[in-house]
Formats: structure tokens, C-alpha cells, sequence
RNA sequence: GCGUCCGUAGCUCAGCCGGAUAGAGCAACGGCCUUCUAAGCCGUGGGUCGCAGGUUCGAAUCCUGCCGGGCGUGCCA
């Protein structure tokens, strides 16, 4: 509808411009928009506004003209000139009832559109380390990557979601040592736990599940294992020097066998909760990526001998750097250490390689905001590899903190100390996390004040919405139950019945969906969904308390009901974007 | 220091690709259940849009500079 407006408004400004009534060079794109106060009707367009000053003409004075050229079609009711200089549209109301039939046509896929047609997007999200449960910052990354995503597909975008598993690095060796370690303790051994190792006690069980299934079979002498260590930190040593030192000590003991046994439980058993997690999360991924299939490969090799190729590495003090202030970036990067070990840095151009050569046309990363630094130098390794760096979006979900009686919890992985996004998807239900979770723009820091996420009582939005769409249901249970039906066709045919100030209102911002899911697809925040659906249900519920849907009057009633049936379709398809489930009835606990 | 995100009602936030009187939820106060679920509805009060300049017919919105806060600034991952 503001295309075809576009459109009339680009032949009026077009005549006018070759009647030499206005002398100017260039038109500005022209823009319509929809009006905020139904008073300035349904559109409204500041097009002479703009071009008054190059028109040297008053704004009103030309916005007149513009409409005396406007083309004659019999969808526009009236136009006004308004303020300044809008002119106004108010739109034949019969145009937007239409809305109703096209909504109750297409159900489920009303929404969908072809905006996104033909574009191959690959959106990786959550990406979190193999080495712990996800906590409440990964619950957000996983909400937003999934609704995104969902998004996407309803613009038509070809969508692929991955999830990239980082099983190959150190902070993997440090899982399987801290695996081992309370193997031994498991086994009778006595040592302390090093500082830097993964405290949470989830290692207990992975360390359980080698006992059950090793026995003695990788256990040494407590003495055996400590022998010549460096000082822990709690010893006034280094932690990190200490782990490294252990991690040799571990290899050495087991041997390549035994220790990739250790390593792959502690993988296995961690990545199989994660997905169990982003399973019940409601996040389906299409891919799980890992790095070690990479190295397996020698993707680094090729990706960092692309490099070399193209001149754009450099040896120095040892170590080799990508030259990346070449490309912008604000100080080169090290790829491959001087003891000749890879750096993550380099097993990330490897995979961003990886997916440039699966064909995507974007590529959408999101990453916690304390990635930040890293754009520049992945962007700079994308088109020294001779990509576009626009190709690659990078999108920064800023932090989650937790507050518990007023404070601030401060969360360490490495500690153990923290709140799992299972546990808060137990204490406040999927729905409610998802919907929190996305109800904020990314950038914007999310304070989950986790009392108020328990309190299982009310003031939830989210309650507020599924209960519009529980409400919808009910009416038709109703129906039922008084031994009457619902004739849609009849319904669809008595629409311009639908006279009522609630009845408009809800027609009109169902006007609206379509273009939100575009816009919100576009510029990816599909947190506009929760505002928009928090204002329907309102129409919704304010209409439900003001009128009686089952009426006497047959037509009208038929009318009224495929009306609420349109919204709660709406409103399905749009928590269904965003994960939240739309009940049909609604319990209290 | 530099980079980046943020600063709008008591609280949490929309609005920010310039437009018409700045919005919502929560909290506060007052009403509405013999009518399709009161997890609802109706109403009232509440704002120097961090500060100061600039651009513009027009600035919460764009630019510059301050002030305040988060995050980042590894041959860690």
C-alpha cells in the first residue's frame, strides 16, 4: 500500500517537475508513512515538505499541487493537506477489512513474504565453549540467534543455522584434566583442585561416568601426578602455568589413547547438555559445526596459506601476524605463536573461510558484546580472503545481569558460580524466558532481576498476550457449547458490520504486520514483534470487555468472530516467531 | 588514552534512517465480576528527552564537545 502511494506520489512530483512548475533537479526518495493519530489519517507523506526549499515554494502551497496531479484511484477516500505541509491519505475502510479474509486465508503463513527471496544467509549464534552448562548470557545470544532466524525465514531468506563448536583448544584440555582430576578423587585419590580448573559440579558427574565405565583403568598415584608441579595460585604460583604443567603431566600419564578418552567424555557428555538445553529451549539449529573437523581438514593451514599467498602475513619476533591494519583493523594479529601453535584467531579466518566457500550470500554472527574487538580483524580476514565485508553482520547481544535481592550476582564459568539458562528456564517457564529474553533491543544491557522472574504471579506481558489468544479460544469453546457455529463465509461477507471504534482500531494494526515482520527482518530486531503484539492483545482484550462477540445478531456475530479469529492468528504466528508458545487455555498454578 | 554500546516518567524500557501535542508496562491512586476466563477492562496523577553548542522551516532523533555508566583494548579462548 505505500509503494502504490509511493508510486501516485512519484507521477504527481514527476508532472510537475516536467510542467516546469517545480524546478528542480533531483526528486528525494519520497517516503510515506504510517500516521500515528488517526486524525492524520491512515499514510502521510512529507514529500513537499522536502522539496519546498529546492521548489521555492511554501510547503503547503506545493503540497497542493501535488495532490491537484496526484492520478484518480478508487481505493483512496479523501487526501488532506495538513500542519506544515503533510498531505495526508485516509484509505477506503473496505480496503483494510480485506486484511481479515487474507489473514484467515493464509493462517500460518500470513506474514510470510518474499522480501528475503533468493538470499542464502547463514546465521551462527551461542558458539559457547564445550566446557559447561549454558549460563543466562548464552540463554539471550540463543533466544535472539532463534528468533532472528525465525524471522528471516518468514522474509523468505534462505536461512542456515549453526551452532560452531570450539572443541579443539586449550580450554578443552583444561575440561578433560578437571574431568580426570575428580575421576582420581572418585577413585580414593587425594590432590587439591587447581584454581584455574572448571569447578562446577557437573565435572563430578562426567568424572563419575569414567569411573563407572574405567574403573582403576586411568588412575595414578596422587604423588605420581604431583610430582615437580609448579606452585598452584593458591600456593602464591601461577594458575595457568600450574593447569598447563598438569594438562602435560595428565598427557604424559595417559598417552594419547587414554587422554583423548578423558577429553571426548568431558565433549560429549558437555555438548550433549548444551543441546538438550537449546533443545527444550525451543533452538533448533541446522548445523553443528565443530572446529576440530576444520583442523582435521587443515583448514588453518589452507586459510593461513591463502594469506601468505596474497602477501598479507608477515613473520616477526617469531610468531606469524596477519597484517590486518592493512584492511583497517587497528593493529595486526597474531596467527600462529612462536611456539608454533595456531591461535584462536586463526581457526576463526579458517571458518569464516569455511563458510564463504559454502556459497552463503550473508553471513550473521552474533556474539556477546564483549567480542566487540574482534569485527575489525575478522571483517580484515574476510576480504583479504576476497570477500565483501559487508557480507559479514556482526551483531552484539550486550550482557545479561542477574540480580537477587537487590544485587547484582557476579558470574565466573570457570568458578562454577553461576546461574544456568536451565535453571531459569525452570524458575520462570520457556515462554516467559524467551520473551525477556527478546524483548529488549540487543544492544541494550538486560537487567533480569531473577526475584521478579520467579514470582510465578502476574505482570508478566507475556501472560498478558498468550492470555488474549487463550481468550480467542475461549469464545469459540463458548460457541460450542451453545450449540452454535461459526459461519466464516457468511462472517467475511458482513464485515463492513464491523462499524465499532475497537473493531477499526484492531483491523488497522493488523494492517501493520506485515510490514513490522519486513522492517523487524531488515533490520534485525525482532524485539518490535513483543511491542507489537503487547498492543494488539490490548485492542484485543479492550474490545473484548467492551462488546459481546456471541451475539444475536447472526451476520454481525459471524462478522465479529472471524475477526478475533484473524487476531489470533496474528498473534500465534508472531509468538511463534519469537518461541513463545499460544495456549488455548490458560491455568494458574 | 583509544574503540564501542548506553543515558527519555519513581523503576524497566519504546520512539532515534529529522516531522504534527514525547509513549507503554510496572509502581501509586480511584472505579468495574448474576454477561464469551478479572492473568482482564476503564480512569487519574507523573517528563529541563544527561549537559552545552551547531545544522534545519522543524531536533528526543543528525553533527561536535563535555559529563556519567557498561564492555573491550593478550603471541587467552
Amino acid at each position: 500500500m505505500k509503494d502504490q502511494l509511493i508510486e501516485l506520489l512519484t507521477v504527481a512530483t514527476d508532472t510537475l517537475k516536467d510542467q516546469g512548475v517545480v524546478d528542480v533537479d533531483s526528486i528525494p526518495s519520497i517516503r510515506v508513512e504510517r500516521t500515528r493519530d488517526p486524525s492524520h489519517g491512515d499514510l502521510a507523506s512529507n514529500v513537499a515538505l522536502m522539496l519546498a526549499r529546492p521548489a521555492g515554494m511554501s510547503p503547503r502551497k506545493l503540497a497542493q499541487k501535488i495532490v491537484d496531479f496526484l492520478p484518480d484511484v478508487d481505493w483512496l477516500e479523501k487526501t488532506e493537506i495538513a500542519g506544515p505541509g503533510f498531505i495526508n491519505f485516509f484509505l477506503k475502510s473496505r480496503l483494510a477489512i480485506d486484511i481479515i479474509g487474507q489473514v484467515l486465508e493464509r493462517g500460518e503463513t500470513f506474514g510470510c513474504n518474499e522480501s528475503g527471496k533468493g538470499v542464502r544467509v547463514l546465521v551462527e549464534f551461542v558458539s559457547a565453549n564445550p566446557t559447561g552448562p549454558l549460563h543466562v548470557g548464552h540463554g539471550r545470544g540463543a533466544a535472539y540467534g532463534a528468533s532472528l532466524s525465525n524471522l528471516l525465514k518468514a522474509n523468505g531468506y534462505s536461512v542456515h543455522s549453526e551452532y560452531y563448536v570450539n572443541d579443539a583448544g586449550r580450554q578443552m584440555d583444561i575440561l578433560a584434566v578437571s574431568v580426570w582430576l575428580r575421576y582420581l578423587e572418585l577413585a580414593g585419590e587425594r590432590l587439591p583442585f587447581p584454581v584455574s580448573g572448571y569447578q562446577g559440579d557437573y565435572i563430578w558427574d562426567i568424572g563419575a561416568t569414567l569411573h563407572r565405565q574405567s574403573r582403576d583403568a586411568l588412575r595414578y598415584p596422587a604423588e605420581t601426578i604431583l610430582t615437580d608441579l609448579p606452585a598452584d595460585a593458591a600456593d602464591g604460583g601461577d594458575g595457568e602455568h600450574y593447569i598447563d604443567a598438569l594438562i602435560e603431566r595428565c598427557k604424559f600419564l595417559l598417552g594419547i589413547e587414554k587422554y583423548r578418552q578423558v577429553h571426548r567424555q568431558g565433549l560429549t557428555e558437555v555438548t550433549a547438555n548444551i543441546a538438550r538445553d537449546l533443545r527444550e529451549f525451543g533452538v533448533e539449529y541446522d548445523e553443528w559445526l565443530a572446529e576440530s573437523s576444520l583442523v582435521e581438514n587443515n583448514a588453518i593451514e589452507d586459510a593461513i596459506g591463502q594469506l601468505r599467498q596474497s602477501g598479507d602475513v608477515e613473520e616477526r619476533d617469531g610468531a606469524l601476524w596477519f597484517k590486518s591494519t592493512g584492511y583497517g583493523d587497528e593493529k595486526d594479529r597474531v596467527v600462529q605463536r612462536d611456539n608454533g601453535l595456531y591461535t584462536y584467531f586463526a581457526s576463526d579466518v579458517a571458518y569464516h573461510m569455511n563458510k564463504l566457500e559454502r556459497g552463503y550470500d550473508r553471513l550473521i554472527n552474533i556474539w556477546g558484546a564483549d567480542h566487540h574487538g574482534y569485527i575489525a580483524r575478522v571483517k580484515a580476514a574476510m576480504t583479504a580472503l576476497g570477500a565483501r565485508p559487508e557480507q559479514l553482520e556482526v551483531m552484539l547481544v550486550q550482557f545479561v545481569s542477574l540480580y537477587e535481592g537487590g544485587e547484582q550476582l557476579k558470574m565466573s564459568t570457570r568458578s562454577g558460580n553461576f546461574i544456568t539458562l536451565r535453571e531459569l528456564r525452570q524458575s520462570t517457564g520457556n515462554d516467559a524466558a524467551r520473551f525477556f529474553y527478546v524483548m529488549r533491543r540487543p544492544e541494550q544491557h538486560l537487567d533480569f532481576d531473577i526475584d521478579l522472574a520467579k514470582s510465578q504471579t502476574n505482570k508478566n506481558p507475556v501472560y498478558y498476550i498468550q492470555y488474549a489468544h487463550a481468550r480467542v479460544s475461549s469464545v469459540f469453546r463458548q460457541l460450542q457449547e451453545r450449540g452454535l457455529h461459526w459461519d466464516m463465509e457468511q462472517g467475511l461477507d458482513a464485515l463492513e458490520d464491523l462499524t465499532e471504534e475497537h473493531e477499526q482500531e484492531l483491523i488497522k494494526v493488523m494492517g501493520r504486520y506485515t510490514e513490522l515482520i519486513v522492517d523487524a527482518g531488515d533490520r534485525h530486531e525482532p524485539y518490535q514483534l513483543t511491542y507489537y503484539l503487547r498492543d494488539l492483545s490490548q485492542i484485543l482484550h479492550s474490545y473484548y470487555n467492551a462488546h459481546q462477540f456471541i451475539v444475536d445478531d447472526e451476520r454481525l456475530r459471524n462478522a465479529r468472530l472471524c475477526l478475533i479469529k484473524a487476531s489470533q492468528q496474528i498473534i500465534r504466528n508472531g509468538l511463534n516467531i519469537i518461541g513463545v508458545g499460544a495456549p488455548h487455555v490458560m491455568r494458574r498454578d
